[in-house]
DNA sequence: TGCATTGTTCGCATATAAGCGAACAATTGG
DNA sequence: CCAATTGTTCGCTTATATGCGAACAATGCA
């Protein structure tokens, strides 16, 4: 695994943020981290290629909403829950809340 | 000023709420309503095209986050506030917080 | 050292979004 | 009735998103 790029907290922007949770394949990716809380990418069930499911990780962390970091083959997922809720307080606690079960 | 579509309250779904939400113009367009409440679409100053905007507006409404009501020659614009909150409670409020001013 | 595992990247195809101007529709007011 | 105003729709172009498989990179384990 090679080490993912995060955008700092600065960089991360409200229209980005959103983009990234306009999809319903991230909204579930998301949904799964936040159950689970540090969860390597293969543990979320998506019907789609490697290839894609990988993007779908890439607009998130892209975007500031998740955090990747390499163990081993690997890679732990978890929510930058902390910087969002400085930055766009109360935003991700009510699309958590949002998502269908 | 024909009559807009809305969306009926259940069929406003979040990946679509948050797309809309996910332009920079479209959140200045809602952060304009949301100030103002009831305001024409040109009380809004974008820097585009009518067409363009008039298609902004249209996502915004067929997302169900605006509401737009013929007024003569004029369609008066409001936040579905209240459906939307009982659908996502607290989301609107707190994009609308996170809009830079 | 080899090989399986996990995820990234590339190239490609298709679909959707976003921008504009021109033409159209509906209403108001002279 | 006619013209001005406001917004929608259409056709077009360009850019971005989304999907896949194949090839690559990095790690861990036999």
């Amino acid at each position: 695994m090679r080490m993912p790029l995060h955008p700092a907290k600065e960089q991360i922007s409200l229209p980005h943020v959103l983009f990234a949770l306009s999809d319903p394949t991230r909204l579930q990716i998301v949904k799964g981290i936040a159950q689970h809380d540090q969860v390597n990418c293969c543990d979320i069930k998506l019907d789609l290629s490697k290839s894609t499911a990988s993007r779908h990780f890439k607009v998130l962390r892209e975007a500031g909403i998740i955090r990747m970091e390499p163990r081993g083959v690997v890679c732990l997922n978890s929510l930058r829950r902390q910087e969002l809720d400085e930055l766009f307080p109360g935003l991700l606690d009510s699309v958590l809340q949002a998502v269908q079960p």
